[in-house]
RNA sequence: GGGGAUGUAGCUCAAUCGGUUAGAGUGCCGGCCUGUCACGCCGGAGGUUGCGGGUUCAAGUCCCGUCAUCCUCGCCA
């Protein structure tokens, strides 16, 4: 074997990838470059199996050319030989250049490797803690090369998509202002202006309604987005969004053009065929129906009402909620009476409480007696006939009922209908479920904080303009869409009138005064001739998980954080120079000093 | 900020009621082997049981605290 320091410089480099050689190329002498990823030494006779992202390929060396060779696993070689057949007996089909190996003549070691922390194959079950700090390693196992490379795939058809639909790609800044609604800011404190701070986005939302302003009538951006909140399976502190806005549009216009984006790229990058247009549902029915604003509607149970049923039942606590403007709804397990049994019951009750339900009323109205469960007793005779012919339900079902304020019994039943769907089995695979939700809710009552807050936020427009009424009652104009029970995205048309921002602003609880501090710019903008315009922005690393089946963003993201925040290989965040912190004018709280002298007195 | 789970060899796990020298598989290292592809056979190395404290004759095991990771509620316009 030799070092690259003997080789002529280039002599080594690599004539074919791994995953390249076929039948057809026997004969033909090649170099491959790789990573060591298999060694069977049967003395007389040495396999390598040699990896790179395109494939394996497996090289063959005689005792002769082994005699010297000292391969460790991940070591990076360079291989001289010739492509052969392999005998019949020898055909390995499980790779796709199995037909064929690689008779080495020379091997020239380009880069050893350590052991590595855990072995590089496809199923791998080791921690995902470890994985992340050798994540350079984990990075080099197939599912995840995959999984990059699947969504380089996907975003490079989505820009191809809105560049033929005459979007541009416009860059917005990283280093933005704070804004005082919505979540967290990440902030960066200013060197040049003592005392003040930038502010990461939590999307382009601002800006790209200024390029609206400014004629760009079709912009779309990959948008990378901070947001400091706690983080989830689906969420991470900093995430891309596929973004976009448009001019001189309604709803249908935005709709119509993400369907033809969505489609295009399904089809170019997974080769799916998607039916347009996709269904469209307002917020209030979605409600109604799922008890929650992403209905996964891949399956039934739906919620039923039985406000008029309760409001006549004997049952006082039923009634009395019914009495005070409260909801009686309730879904139906069809066949539950037998595939549910009591012990779940008991799991299902907690969940409900989990959730806060003050209860879980249930029947089952074919178990003898006249049916079991906690509702039995309200049920006998016509009372239960009449139930039963409510919600659609047999003596072979089980009927689960909720009882509380709208928004609780909602929440409930919406959970429990999506736990139940999934543990009954009840969701089927490979559907493809895109649903627009509309219409909804203008603002939300804070009771905590005594005021009003945006449903979506502030810059989205009203149904109607004149925004008479109770705020309660108003609708807006933002949609979200939502595939499989997942939100994937949200948008609006917006507010392009300046009295109406200011009067939103107003309602919000932003007075004057404060408009012009953190807005001053963009209602001023407004105002030099703002066309109507909407946008919307979908969750690329949710998006890219869902088309490849997994329940967790982290394997679509190259170098996620931890659900403290942290990166495990550069451990960021970190500690700085004293005089970097001086320098942009910050001083450490006591408890802050405190916390970083406990941790360097333990290190 | 709250709740739950986990933490033992490089990796994945086991260790009975608190009781001998903490085991297995895999990986790694050495030897043998000419057709393997989860190669096989023989041998070997490898442990601060996350960390700190406590109870006990005795702690991987029980108690308290703490750290990390995962899931989740709040939060995420």
């Amino acid at each position: 074997m030799t070092n690259t320091g003997d080789a002529q410089r280039g002599e080594w480099r690599r004539t074919h990838t791994c995953g390249e050689l076929r039948s057809e190329h026997v004969g033909q002498s090649v170099r491959l470059n790789g990573w060591v990823a298999k060694r069977r030494d049967h003395g007389g006779i040495y396999f390598v199996d040699l990896r790179d992202r395109y494939g394996i390929t497996q090289v063959v060396m005689s005792e002769a050319v082994a005699g010297d060779v000292k391969l460790s696993p991940e070591d990076v070689i360079a291989v001289h030989g010739t492509v052969a057949a392999r005998g019949a007996e020898n055909v390995n089909d499980a790779h796709e250049t199995g037909k064929i190996e690689i008779v080495v003549e020379r091997v020239e070691h380009l880069s050893s490797s350590k052991v590595p922390p855990f072995e590089l194959v496809d199923d791998l079950d080791t921690a995902i803690e470890t994985r992340l700090r050798y994540r350079f390693c984990d990075l080099r196992r197939r599912p995840l090369q995959r999984n990059l490379a699947h969504r380089s795939k996907f975003v490079n058809a989505m820009r191809r998509a809105f560049e033929d639909e005459g979007f541009l790609e416009i860059e917005t800044p990283i280093l933005s202002r704070a804004t005082p609604e919505g979540a967290r800011d990440y902030l960066v404190p200013s060197r040049v202006h003592p005392g003040e701070f930038y502010a990461l986005p939590q999307s382009p939302q601002i800006f790209k309604q200024i390029l609206m302003v400014s004629g760009f009538d079709r912009y779309y951006q990959v948008a990378r987005c901070f947001r400091d909140e706690d983080l989830r399976a689906d969420r991470q502190p900093e995430f891309t969004q596929l973004d976009m806005e448009m001019s001189f549009v309604e709803e249908e216009d935005v709709f119509a053009v993400w369907e033809k984006v969505i489609v295009r790229t399904f089809k170019e990058a997974m080769n799916v065929d998607l039916p347009i247009p996709f269904a469209r549902m307002r917020w209030s029915e979605a409600m109604e129906r799922f008890g929650i604003d992403k209905p996964d509607t891949r399956f039934g149970m739906e919620l039923v009402a039985a406000d008029e049923w309760a409001s006549q039942s004997d049952f006082q606590v039923f009634k009395s909620v019914v009495e005070s403007g409260g909801r009686v709804m309730g879904i139906v397990v069809k066949g539950g009476k037998d595939s549910v049994s009591r012990g779940q019951m008991k799991g299902l009750e907690k969940f409900a409480k989990d959730y806060g339900a003050k209860g879980l009323a249930w029947w089952k109205p074919g178990e003898e007696g006249g049916g079991a469960g906690p509702l039995a007793r309200w049920c006998e005779g016509e009372q239960g006939e009449s139930l039963k012919a409510r919600m659609g339900a047999t003596d072979d079902d089980l009927l689960l009922f909720c009882a509380d304020s709208k928004n609780t019994t909602w929440r409930v039943l919406g959970e429990l209908r999506l736990h139940l769907g999934k543990t009954l089995g009840l969701i089927p695979e490979g559907k493809w479920n895109f649903l627009w939700v509309t219409h909804f809710p203008m603002f939300e009552f804070d009771e905590a904080a005594g005021r009003w807050f945006s449903s979506h936020h502030p810059f989205t427009a009203p149904e109607d303009w004149s925004l008479s009424g109770d705020p309660a009652s108003l609708d807006s104009r933002a949609y979200d869409l939502v595939l499989n029970g997942w939100e994937l995205g949200s948008g609006s048309i917006r507010i392009h009138r300046q009295d109406v921002q200011q009067k939103i602003f107003e309602l919000l609880g932003i007075g004057a005064e404060e408009q012009k501090e953190r807005f001053g710019f963009f209602l001023d903008a407004l105002t030099y001739g703002a066309p109507p315009h909407g946008g919307f922005a979908i969750g690329l690393d949710r998006l890219v998980a869902m088309t490849l089946g997994l329940d967790n963003i982290r394997d679509v993201i190259p170098f996620p954080k931890t659900a403290s925040a942290s990166d495990l290989m550069c451990e960021a965040p970190s500690t700085v120079a004293p005089e970097q912190v001086e320098e942009v004018h910050i001083e450490l709280s006591a408890s802050a000093r405190a916390e970083l002298a406990r941790r360097a007195a333990k290190d």
